[in-house]
DNA sequence: AATAAAAAGTGATGTTTGTCACACTATGAA
DNA sequence: TTCATAGTGTGACAAACATCACTTTTTATT
């Protein structure tokens, strides 16, 4: 017991250095910013399978994940499911639509993998921007990439067809293989299953 | 000429007006402040036809579109274009990521109409971010929507067929059916001009 | 090791979309 | 008005992709 402990708060501690080193990746912190920065985030764990967020629920936060992987998914008026984002180490995800403007959640974000993550709620999402002006800097370059990420995503969308996607989708994420299943992969690429399946032959 | 002027003059207040509306619609700005912000932009006017970016030049400018219409082009290695996006009055454009990096334009930034920008220069741009919080809350809630937008694009692109992705734009933008060839709405949503046509029967 | 469940592959078939060719219409400049 | 050009429509055909049904393989669980 003494053991886990110390085990779990060292941990504790790993994780939190994670955060700290993916924002002093945009902006240098002193110590006790980051004691700041922190005091607005709680900690989290998913098993796999389970919901961080389920459609028509309110959206009280906005993830960072620590460890694991999450599926951002839209379900269309068929009941059938895209995958808009996969979310991995050192992603922040959230259904940023509804967060954004308090509203119900029109997504689910559900873990293919057990999952740590740290919260942030709207309202401190809110007093950390006040509270420390590289704070809102931080949050407009992850802004401005996650534009980007999009923007590029529609380029490959409109240009390319079933099986360039998928390379391309590769390329930039070879992890994501070995880590979900390629039906899902298909969800994300907007093909079905079975074309996907088709592609390397 | 001398009615000229002050017409000018006027059509210059105006313009100087829009902009500054577009900013209070989401912080309200003193008139020291406005004055301040006001300083970093440049005023440029282009024909039809025009390019404010050409694939392979810097990316000097962020643009504020105060009247006109764009169109944010990518050009695929079969040279065929597509558009990444239309920018109208009240809308920022540039190629952002040759901008936020300073690097070469990947696409290139084109005139459908006479249009008025506002420019602002990546070094203008950091430099109102520092002088003026508000404007990295102002720059940081534009990104956000930017996103937001992108991301829907996305959902409509993965979820539906020409067809419903037509319907889709002219729900939200139904004014532009008016200003543009059918031919560039296809090549905005990712279908043949031939199919695009078809889709009316 | 046995079994159930999930994931992946595949054939047959129909639908959607792209491509090429050509005709028609609208528009702007000389 | 005349002419050139840009935009649009449409037929014929081919390619890409979806869907349904079924089989095989892999993975997880007991």
């Amino acid at each position: 017991m003494g053991i886990t402990t110390t085990l779990d708060a060292c941990t504790f501690g790993f994780m939190q250095e994670k955060l700290r080193e993916h924002i002093e990746k945009i902006i240098p912190l002193t110590d006790d910013e980051f004691a700041l920065v922190f005091t607005h985030f709680t900690f989290k764990k998913f098993k796999k399978h389970q919901f961080l967020i389920q459609e028509g629920d309110a959206v009280k936060y906005s993830y960072f994940v620590i460890s694991g992987l999450l599926k951002l998914v839209y379900t269309d008026n068929t009941e059938k499911q895209h995958i808009v984002s996969f979310a991995m180490e050192d992603w922040w995800e959230s259904d940023f639509y509804a967060f954004y403007t308090q509203t119900k959640a029109t997504m689910s974000l559900e873990c293919l993998e057990d999952t740590e993550v740290f919260c942030l709620s709207f309202e401190d999402y809110q007093k950390l921007r006040n509270a420390l002006q590289k704070m809102e800097r931080f949050f407009l370059e992850k802004s401005n990439f996650g534009f980007l990420g999009a923007q590029r995503r529609i380029i490959s969308l409109i240009t390319s067809n079933a099986k360039e996607r998928y390379e391309q989708l590769l390329q930039q994420y070879p992890s994501l293989i070995q880590r979900v299943p390629k039906s899902l992969l298909a969800a994300y690429l907007g093909v079905s299953r079975e074309t996907l399946s088709r592609l390397s032959s």
